[in-house]
DNA sequence: ATGGCGGTTTTAAACCGA
């Protein structure tokens, strides 16, 4: 079982990539973020000629959700029932007995805006939705933008970010307080390259030299972590034309 | 300090992302 997770940043340009990605990426689950489309204009048809169910959440403009998946999904859940939200950030389903959870986290500007005490309010909400997910589902899948890059390990230059929104102290401890749950990083499971990360501006050749941030994560319940193999980031689509700025996340589950 | 880039919309300039 391959399970992967991918901010397109829009799916209506990215389409094309997603479809390219998945002939050479065949996984069972794929997580989308930011497809930005309404659900009237999502490619169903082309999704499914791809060989994949899908099921999602999306508004105009901004955000919106997805979930591929090669089997039945069932018990679908769109956004977080304890926050009420305009704000297409999270889709549910369960798959092969598996509950996976796509978020797409606030990204919160900065932390003088506005955006960034809904960001906190919005993870403190996440975290009392999945305590009562995880009462039902000890196997589950969380996957998705973080926009929090957990470590100073995960950022190319600690020092120019240090107390930035995605590595402030708060959005760390919110990502702790996730973990503190029974929910593990899949990618620190195993030995990793140094300097991997999931996103690159797209501003002042970003990826080319490497400055990214590793905030795109799947983060797996006990059973799940012990079925786990395998965690990496495919930097390879961010070298296409016209790439999204993030990179996908894909974590190997054994049967 | 600002703007870089790329996507969106109200198809031009403004917004948002990270």
């Amino acid at each position: 079982m391959k399970i992967a997770t991918w901010n397109v940043n829009s799916l209506k340009v990215r389409l094309p990539q997603v479809l390219k990605w998945l002939e050479e990426n065949p996984v069972d689950v794929l997580c989308l973020q930011e497809t930005k489309l309404t659900d009237d204009k999502f490619p169903v048809a082309e999704i499914a000629a791809a060989g994949y169910m899908v099921e999602f959440s999306g508004q105009k403009t901004y955000n919106g959700v997805a979930i591929l998946s090669r089997h039945p999904m069932s018990d679908i859940v769109k956004n977080n029932p304890l926050f009420p939200d305009e704000q297409q950030r999270i889709i549910a389903a369960t798959i092969e007995g598996v509950r996976y959870v796509c978020a797409y986290i606030p990204n919160g500007q900065s932390l003088e805006s506005e955006k960034y005490p809904y960001k906190l309010s919005w993870l403190s909400a996440l975290h009392a939705w999945l305590q009562q997910e995880l009462a039902q589902h000890p196997r589950l899948a969380l996957l998705g933008d973080y926009n929090i890059a957990p470590e100073d390990r995960d950022v190319h230059d600690p020092a120019a970010w240090q107390g930035q929104v995605l590595v402030s102290e708060p959005e760390r401890e919110a990502f702790r307080k996730l973990q503190a749950m029974g929910l593990t990083d899949s990618f620190r499971l195993f030995e990793q390259p140094e300097k991997i990360y999931s996103w690159w501006d797209y501003r002042q050749m970003g990826f080319r030299l490497n400055r990214g941030l590793r905030i795109d994560h799947i983060l797996l319940t006990q059973e799940l972590k012990e079925r786990c193999t395998a965690c990496v980031v495919d930097k390879v689509p961010r070298k296409w034309e016209q790439p999204s700025d993030h990179a996908p996340v894909i974590a190997t589950l054994a049967d």
